[in-house]
DNA sequence: ACATTAATTTAGGTAAGCCTAAATTAATCA
DNA sequence: TGATTAATTTAGGCTTACCTAAATTAATGT
């Protein structure tokens, strides 16, 4: 089996070709927290394994073979962060560590028990899709915040994971994955909003905005 | 911090002493799969890190500090275990493998939760006591089946987890943890017994009676 | 086209945790 | 007591996954 360090790079490279035009070396390191000169090491092994494609001096893809190993891994984070909270009450912003390092020691029968427990979701606690356990994940494109116009009423599908600190935020104000919140106004000078969640009005800055995706009910 | 293979010394150092009058080289290589000379370089590194007592050629004791350490081990690895049981419904001879990973990654927020969810447990899915938050851990001498004389009434209150084997048998004649069962025959040959549990008659050889703790009722 | 600069790779190391083979020590028994 | 044997330690290596510093390459701007 492949080690924990080997699933991070894969996991996180898939991850990054997502939001990233091209995966180059710099751009790994700095997610991994790892010297270049590192990633360069890891990377043609990971190619002469299969797993990955290098083009010296250009940038890094991951092959087929690597996008399936990525997948497990992903499933498994998301089911283990999807169990600390439905399970053992942990709060959102509060999870991805433990994930990050569970994600690597679920067997199988651990990852279907769990699955079981939680009733097959398909998505986690922040919205992002549960791959199935063939390795097929659903991408829905949601809008965020930043796009829809004052008047409007909407639900949250989806918050970006990445930071913590904006979850535990939005916690505070009430807003969580599914909450209904109407649009109030959109300060144009610097494309903040007012929305009103239950019955109180709340603040959230165009950072904010953009990493919360609704859909319009 | 330590790293996961300290932590499996200590915690096996620490549970061979309970079974081994001398704790050698060669068994604590036999124990954890590892080769005598790589025992003896780790053996000095942990002593010299004040975690054991090594006197060359003679054996090996683990310090005060060294039990500490076992002991939040060995309480990670029983909640764990109970926690797969009662929340995730595994069997109990299937846990281990899973335990002996999860206790070195487990958090002590994570601890806290699984403590708090099986409402503070003090014994295992095998009877073993779970040591407190605080390190201490009570070990209470039950006598073996092996101790009982004929027609007598007993309940299981623990077993012996070092072989699964011998779990999945037991649980299939119906024989768990707190099962109650009458000794109706000692047989003299071979020293196996006859049991009734529910309304049938059992079968346990003395290895089995061995491994198998009770208490009168 | 060509020099500068930024990204990337290469070269040379380190630490942890393992291994095998050889040397040493302690225990046993003739 | 001295020789044999079994346990233990020492010596020397290997692999993984990191690191820093130096060399190389590609991209950019004049
Ligand atoms: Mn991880
Ligand atoms: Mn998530
Ligand atoms: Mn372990
Ligand atoms: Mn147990």
């Amino acid at each position: 089996m492949s080690s924990i360090s080997v699933e991070n790079y894969l996991k996180n490279i898939y991850e990054l070709e997502a939001s990233e035009k091209k995966v180059t070396t710099n751009i790994i390191a700095d997610k991994l927290k790892i010297a270049p000169a590192s990633v360069t090491d890891m990377v043609k092994k990971l190619s002469s394994k299969g797993f990955l494609r290098h083009v010296p001096y250009k940038g890094v893809e991951v092959t087929e073979k690597g996008k399936r190993s990525a997948l497990k891994i992903i499933r498994k984070h998301r089911l283990w962060e999807m169990f600390l909270v439905e399970v053992l009450h942990f709060s959102w912003d509060k999870i991805d560590d433990e994930a990050e390092a569970f994600e690597h020691i679920m067997s199988e029968r651990m990852e279907q028990k769990i699955d079981e427990v939680l009733g097959h979701p398909v998505v986690d606690p922040h919205g992002d899709p549960i791959p199935s356990k063939k390795g097929i994940i659903r991408h829905i494109e949601y809008d965020p915040l930043t796009k829809v116009e004052e008047g409007t009423v909407v639900q949250v599908v989806r918050v970006n994971d990445a930071h913590p600190e904006l979850l535990e935020y939005i916690s505070k104000i009430g807003l969580f994955l599914k909450t209904k919140m109407t649009v109030l106004q959109r300060i144009k000078f610097d494309n903040s909003f007012i929305v009103k969640i239950g019955s109180k009005k709340q603040f959230l800055s165009q950072r904010m905005a953009e990493s919360i995706f609704v859909q319009r009910v």
